[in-house]
RNA sequence: GGCGGCAUAGCCAAGUGGUAAGGCAGAGGUUUGCAAAACCUUUAUCCCCCAGUUCGAAUCUGGGUGCCGCCUCCA
């Protein structure tokens, strides 16, 4: 089966070809450390989660880099109103945001590189485009020229004299030889206080595009396989990317780029004025597992525009029950007389499963493949016609696609008083007190655990 | 003005020419001491509207309506 992304560059679905057999070089652009990741930023990474987890479930060897922007008008902005330093304040949202992947069970990247570590390399890659003639200096700031890249645009597909009547442009930006140039490198100026770099470009700060540049071609050399972002990130991040890299070194840069839709909220865009920018911590606060949101965030197709609701995420969190409560049923079955039909089942949700996700990532697709499985498995169990060796087979097809869902919810640990009251209800409903063994039920209930009655004894769970 | 996307049940959503996956929610039943979980049955004569192509269209073509995004530092 043909592994198929559809590519932004040429909007249509390719088949996917690496550039070294085997192995896969992903750029995923990451973070602006200001403030704490919203949901909307997780949609992204999450979509990324799912490529990077599906490409070594098809067996490629991935090396994937996200960058941490730790310095742009912003991150300079707020550390100043904070009063804080600069590296010291974006620490704290970028330890928070490593803490947030874990909770959602994001992969990690292999590398994370800093562009406030990789000044030298911005300054080696200006250096080449001033060389070329891609670049020019007025007063300390350094353009990209737009007039001398001829493709500039070819990703956005956006027509250049186009931009120039656009009505966002300001006119003070009297300096620049075009409108249209952007800005590589930023004379230092007072605003900027004690951030600033000595090199030879002179004194001053990288501009926003460049450490992609920069970063991505250090780590996965100077062509790589794929690239990703949000939609927002196309134009013009992403076409300066180009320019710059393919400016500088000639050679194409990315084979493979792919954008994720934005995250709506309640059908209306997410911003600050709107007040509906959700931080994991916000949902936690409201009593949502961290699974929850990865299970929402993950169902619906990346190129989709996904409409946040918390009556949505109540109904991931029951789906994922439906999913864990299934696994944790059939690991607990002891296994019966095997009609035959279980084989048959799991092939056809592992087929399924892959030939949905090869096409574009279907994620809906396959799990509905999923769904069809945890249905058909729990009928043959409750009809015993499942033997042991089938219950493992599905188990084991379970954790395989579990490389790329990572719903499967930890196991809970209870405490010893609770353990008790387990007990004490067990033997109550042994000598018929039913009125007692109800009431400690209800009061484990109201403690989150939540009680069942199996054939093969009582069961408990954490209530999500 | 330019470029692009989307419209499928109460909600989410797959399906790109062959007669509507899956999840959530709802209803009825089986099971259970009662529950929970699970299973079974049920919930779109039809896929925004109109016209066309075709033996056949949610899927293709044309027109219309509605919603959304991007057009220089927002994932």
């Amino acid at each position: 089966m043909a592994l198929v992304f559809r590519n932004s560059f040429t909007r249509t679905k390719e088949e996917f070809k690496p550039i070294e057999a085997g192995k896969v070089g992903l750029y995923t652009c990451g973070p602006t450390v200001y403030n704490y990741a919203t949901i909307g930023n997780f949609r992204t990474y999450m979509f990324e989660d799912l490529l990077r987890r599906y490409l070594k479930y098809k067996g490629y060897k991935v090396t994937q880099v996200m960058n941490l922007t730790d310095i742009d008008d912003k991150t300079i902005r707020d550390s100043q109103a904070a009063g804080i330093p600069l590296k010291e304040y974006t620490a704290k949202f970028i330890d928070t945001f490593y803490a947030d992947l874990d909770a959602l069970r994001i992969e990690r990247a292999e590398h994370y590189p800093a562009a406030t570590d990789h000044i030298p390399e911005m300054v080696e890659l200006v250096k080449k485009l001033l060389g070329r003639g891609l670049a020019y200096e007025v007063d300390g700031d350094y353009y990209f020229k737009i007039s001398e890249f001829e493709d500039y645009g070819k990703l956005a597909h956006l027509d250049i004299d186009g931009l120039k009547a656009g009505a966002r442009i300001s006119s003070d930006e009297y300096e620049k030889e075009s409108v249209s140039d952007f800005a590589l490198w930023k004379a230092w100026d007072e605003a900027d206080g004690d951030v600033y770099w000595e090199t030879e470009l002179g004194k001053g700060r990288p501009g926003w595009h460049i450490e992609c540049s920069a970063m991505s071609m250090k780590y996965l050399g100077e062509h790589f396989d794929m690239h990703t972002g949000g939609v927002d990130n196309m134009f013009p991040h992403h076409e300066n990317e180009i320019a710059q890299s393919e400016g500088a070194t000639g050679k194409k840069f990315v084979n493979y780029w792919m954008h994720s839709e934005h995250l709506i909220v309640e059908g209306r865009k997410m911003s600050k004025s709107l007040g509906n920018q959700y931080t994991l911590e916000d949902l936690l606060k409201k009593g949502y597992a961290p699974d929850v949101l990865r299970h929402l965030l993950l169902t619906t197709h990346y190129r989709q525009q996904l409409n946040f609701t918390f009556r949505g995420l109540d109904g991931a969190r029951s789906a994922l029950e439906r999913y864990n409560d299934f696994l944790s049923n059939l690991a607990d079955y002891p296994g019966g007389t095997s009609s035959g039909e279980a084989d048959a089942v799991v092939e056809k949700m592992l087929t399924g499963f892959e030939s949905n996700l090869d096409d574009d990532l279907n994620i809906s697709g396959a799990l509905g493949c999923v769904f069809d499985l945890i249905r058909d498995i729990n009928r043959l169990r409750a009809e015993n016609k499942l033997s042991a060796e089938e219950r493992d087979r599905a188990l084991a097809a379970m954790d395989r696609i579990e490389m790329v869902l990572a719903f499967r919810k930890k196991a809970g640990v209870i405490d010893a008083d609770i353990e008790k009251m387990i007990t004490q209800r067990t033997d109550a409903r042994k000598s018929k007190d039913f009125a007692l063994a109800d009431k400690i039920r209800d009061d484990l209930l109201a403690m989150g655990i939540v009680l069942e009655d199996t054939p093969q004894g009582v069961k408990w769970k954490k209530k999500v």
